[in-house]
DNA sequence: AAAAGAATAAAACAGTCGTTTGACTTATTC
DNA sequence: GAATAAGTCAAACGACTGTTTTATTCTTTT
């Protein structure tokens, strides 16, 4: 069958379709999904039309590789810093200062990768897409990417907090924190023409990340100001 | 000509341009320009298809109309506040606890319009996908809403911050906070399902905004110090 | 009431979409 | 080395797209 992997050390059935998925992220993530088409997807991965439907049954079928892709991609980057916070918290060594560096560092990944990553552009454009108007692939990036992060940042302000606040605030501050971090995506284009930088550098890339972590970290101070005493 | 307004009292040149501003209105919102076919609007808008390339010349022309609808309103909406609190800045006379509730409210007013409003979805969706991928009508869409409001939030920062801050530092801030809030409009999908809402009723808007609103306020506290003493 | 213009309506236009077809090339297997 | 499968390719298919055409209805003007 087409989806048993060959002795190739790296590629699969062939490297059409890893040309496929490459160029799908792009054209998906550029144009959406119904803009981009079958052509251009073929075009950009120097393959012929039918090689789509050939290898993945359709145009929806590639679109959902592609969304895999991302999820894995995704999650092998940001699930060790996941488990490693969940371990913490299952034992319980873990107090108000602990969390609040865990919390910085995760934050710090998060936006390492959504900011500044050179894939970024092309991963984020999708997720977001899939969060204005979900399809059939909004359920695997919120079971493969948005819950996990979602849980570890609310078990986190849980620490935080202390034990008076509702769950559903520390859901709705969680969401806040990641939300602002995918806001300086999708807002590139206005970030950049409102501050006159250049499209997020690495250097200015740096300075979004000081700036949303000095913020959040000051929220927190504000909010739970057990913090910086505990 | 076709532009100049009859004597009907709020009707222009007939109720058919109107409705296909509306429809259109949710079309583009919940399909995307691309995805949006012409036969959709004119169906959902009680119309003949010529009726669109006859009023607008086309889809472009009735994309760029609605366009025009959405800035119009957003400013009508928000115009009265900004100017409001640009006439308070030139006079000079304003402390950082005044300027620290200008904001306070001014976001208030946004996260309403943002998060709460019945035509928050239309809309919002619309300028978001503008912000994604800009096409002609960006140019629109930021010189009418994003930067006005962008540039009233920036400089009550400035008299909450002091002199010392940089600008950019301050116009990035100023996007961090208002693209918190539209963060909560595109992933309302997310937010509804892990905090488990039932799509933004005017209960939960209240409790968003409250949470916004604390956690703006206690970054504010947190990073300029002197708000709580001025 | 007659004439002129604005607006609507149905049908057809050229073009593009995703997909299918059938021939062809390459790689694997016995 | 023939046989079989896997993969590629150009061409064409039906179904859509936005738009145009042509005719008709409604409104306004003289």
């Amino acid at each position: 069958m087409t989806d048993t992997p060959r002795s190739v050390p790296a590629g699969n059935t062939g490297t059409a379709r890893t040309r496929l998925i490459q160029a799908g992220l792009d054209i998906f993530g550029n144009h959406g999904y119904t803009a981009a088409t079958t052509r251009m997807i073929a075009e950009q991965g120097q393959t012929n039309l039918a090689a789509i439907p050939y290898h993945f049954g359709g145009k929806e079928g590639l679109y959902l590789a592609v969304i895999d892709h991302i999820v894995e991609t995704v999650s092998s980057q940001l699930s060790p810093h996941l488990q490693a916070i969940q371990n913490r918290l299952e034992h319980g060594t873990i107090d108000r200062s602990q969390a609040s560096g865990m919390l910085e560092r995760l934050l710090g990944v998060l936006i390492d990768f959504v900011v500044g990553s050179a894939e970024a552009p092309r991963f984020s454009r999708i997720i977001l897409r899939e969060q204005m108007s979900p399809s059939n692939a909004f359920e695997r990036i919120y079971t493969g990417i948005m819950e996990p992060l979602l849980s570890s940042v609310t078990a986190l302000l849980s620490v935080i907090a202390g034990e008076e606040v509702s769950s559903r605030t520390l859901q709705l501050r969680a969401f806040s924190g990641v939300g602002q971090i995918m806001a300086f995506r999708f807002g590139r284009e206005t970030v950049s023409r409102y501050a006159r930088l250049n499209g997020y550098s690495p250097e200015e890339t740096l300075e979004i990340r000081c700036i949303i972590l000095k913020q959040t970290l000051a929220a927190l101070e504000g909010l739970y100001p057990q913090v910086e005493k505990g």
